[in-house]
DNA sequence: TGTACATCAGTGAACGCGCGTTCACTGATGTAC
DNA sequence: TGTACATCAGTGAACGCGCGTTCACTGATGTAC
């Protein structure tokens, strides 16, 4: 049943967009290639005619996931958005609840170790452009920027990891509110 | 073949043991019952002695990893460890690279959203006595203790998790240096 | 533009494998006398 | 204390299942004339 080339690409990136999504959802090892086909709208044999295994798409996933300029804006929905404004959507209940298409930093962090080189690669890539990113919206000299946006990154994505992780809302909340007013902080002095 | 009560009760401790290492090293997922059986000395048809599954297994080491009174003291070695001892010593190269004996939140953090409720439980009832103990090293008013103790633990795990997942080992340092710095200030202020 | 055929995207059965779990069995331990 | 037997911790084969991956096949697309 072959299909048109356009046809082709356009399933592609739809696997891709699901698996994004799966991933985060359910860890890499959470969700099998069966399930990702089968969520595309495909069955599972064709998987190999677009990536070359499992591990292939994971890679290819966690680089584009990151990789993507505008995720700031994407994020906060704002075209310009400051600290401030990146604190408070990073820590919002909406992030939280959303994991599948938020941060991966955040989804993942800790099975990334497991990963293949390939994985942990480009999570490394895509941490240092979120740092370079989060460095320009912090004030001060640069060695104090430089350190102020890798300490927010660590505050932001634990604090997000044991917000999703509690078994109580209330405990939850307090998390990202305790982090949050944290973090506003350090963006302040 | 039989055994004395005595040296099952001690095959129990050694299984928990073991799985106790193992899970933090390799995820709840990525480490099977006959390994963890082999690990321990045994054959995997005898698990089901001991525990009713592995989820229950999973259950009981997230309860007793995270419940055992004087986890800073095994942390950091020292009897009446100040909050900065508690900050050198989670943020060292040498935790980074002990996952299977060092903090489980942050070895298993993000995994946690996806396991069974009773883990979830027994991870919440471990966050909450570790910022309680946080808390009281902390200065200041309750309130402020408090949130200094959630800011912390988030930015504890969420370094080291991150320093962890890099691949680049001057990045991983820079991350604890960062984040050690950015703690060390919320403790004196 | 129309026809004939090669290409190849997608299908679904099948593969070997490792998983969690079960179970009949073994033989040393624990107990009743 | 010694003997006879019930108990039960541990063994290892076997289970059904889902996984990642392969492959012969299908039939619409793309191309050569």
């Amino acid at each position: 049943m072959r299909v048109t080339r356009e046809q082709a690409a356009a399933h592609r990136e739809k696997i891709v967009d699901v698996a994004g999504t799966l991933f985060r959802e359910r860890g890499f090892d959470g969700i099998g290639v069966a399930d990702i086909m089968k969520e595309a709208g495909l069955t599972h044999g064709g998987f190999y005619g677009h990536f070359a295994s499992k591990e292939d798409l994971a890679a290819e996933i966690t680089a584009r996931v990151l990789g993507r300029e505008g995720w700031l804006q994407r994020l906060t929905r704002m075209a310009n958005p400051s600290f401030t404004d990146v604190v408070r959507e990073y820590l919002s209940p909406r992030h939280r609840e959303d994991a599948g298409r938020g941060c991966l930093l955040a989804a993942l962090g800790s099975d990334v170790v497991r990963q293949p080189r390939s994985v942990r690669r480009a999570f490394t890539d895509g941490l240092r452009l979120r740092l370079k990113i989060l460095q320009a919206l912090l004030p001060g000299r640069m060695a104090a920027r430089r350190r102020k946006a890798l300490a927010t990154m660590s505050g932001l994505i634990g604090a997000l990891i044991l917000s999703r992780a509690v078994d109580d809302p209330e405990l939850s909340d307090e998390i990202l509110h305790a982090a949050a007013s944290n973090l506003l902080r350090l963006g302040r002095a």
